[in-house]
DNA sequence: ACTTGACCTATGTCTAAGACATAGGTGTAA
DNA sequence: TTACACCTATGTCTTAGACATAGGTCAAGT
């Protein structure tokens, strides 16, 4: 198959597949005629290993480096498990830092709806942002010139 | 104040102020003499401002629309508004994807407790990630050649 | 006076994972 | 034959700075 029956096949982006190729993590057949790259049922093997390992937010380097190991005839499931152990640590970050900006937001908002509009000042741009919504975490309490 | 100066006031980097120095954010006065550039009370108050937006994730191109209509003399509020209000949306939806994430991470572990490493089979590279973790949001049913 | 070291300047490059554009070649159906 | 949909390689763009380079400036210590 060609570049875009595969990314249709699996419901990916032509552009997807090609970046791919062009990194080298798939490897089509070349043709020597016309220069078009095939890609048989191992290669779709590969990309669905791929596409899924991105769902699971795996970055294209760390994908790289599972596929190398698996090359070589080794297991990549130890590596692959550190990676996912880690991502969840990383999950669970992100995870907090949403909640926290959700907070913050929510803040801001409902502050707005006790207080009118105000054109600037000269020494606030929006008291919605300028006001003090965000404590506990930037110390910014300067003095000087 | 020089740079270094404005930065350690405000908890920040030499690099993110020149940055916003750079893209036009703040205008400090620059010397004659040696060139250098020289930030007053005016421009603290807005590199300020620009780190607590930047807090509640706005962009820099956001945060640049906010500023240029309040230099316009005119409020930035209902502005900023908009987009206090957009960016809950989408931090709500990162949040339901980070939960999503973390249970397909969760699932893929649970279920390499119940199977043991393999080596790469020919058609599988990792029963971790090539198994069905992943179901219910990619149709990568294929059928081809 | 000289040197060191910390600072400054402008500019350019790098990051992730593709998306999009460009320019030209190919394949097929009307 | 002419469209049109596809292909190729390559280059640029995105974010918000971080980091590097090359050279100029300034205060303190010797």
């Amino acid at each position: 198959m060609r570049v875009v029956e595969l990314a249709n096949a699996l419901s990916t982006t032509p552009d997807t597949v090609r970046y791919y190729t062009r990194i080298g993590l798939i490897d089509p057949i070349k043709s020597p005629e016309n220069g078009y790259k095939y890609y048989g049922k191992a290669e779709q093997q590969r990309l669905k290993f791929i596409l899924n390992a991105r769902q699971l937010d795996f970055s294209v380097e760390e994908i790289r480096e599972i596929l190398t190991e698996s090359d070589k005839g080794h297991t990549a499931c130890p590596m692959v498990r550190k990676i996912i152990e880690h991502k969840l640590v990383e999950t669970e970050k992100q995870f907090q830092s949403a909640l926290l900006l959700r907070e913050k937001l929510k803040q801001a908002i409902s502050d707005w709806q006790k207080k009118p509009d105000k054109a600037p000042t000269g020494h606030m741009i929006c008291h919605l942002i300028d006001g003090e919504i965000l404590k506990g975490d930037n110390s910014q309490g300067g003095h000087n010139e």
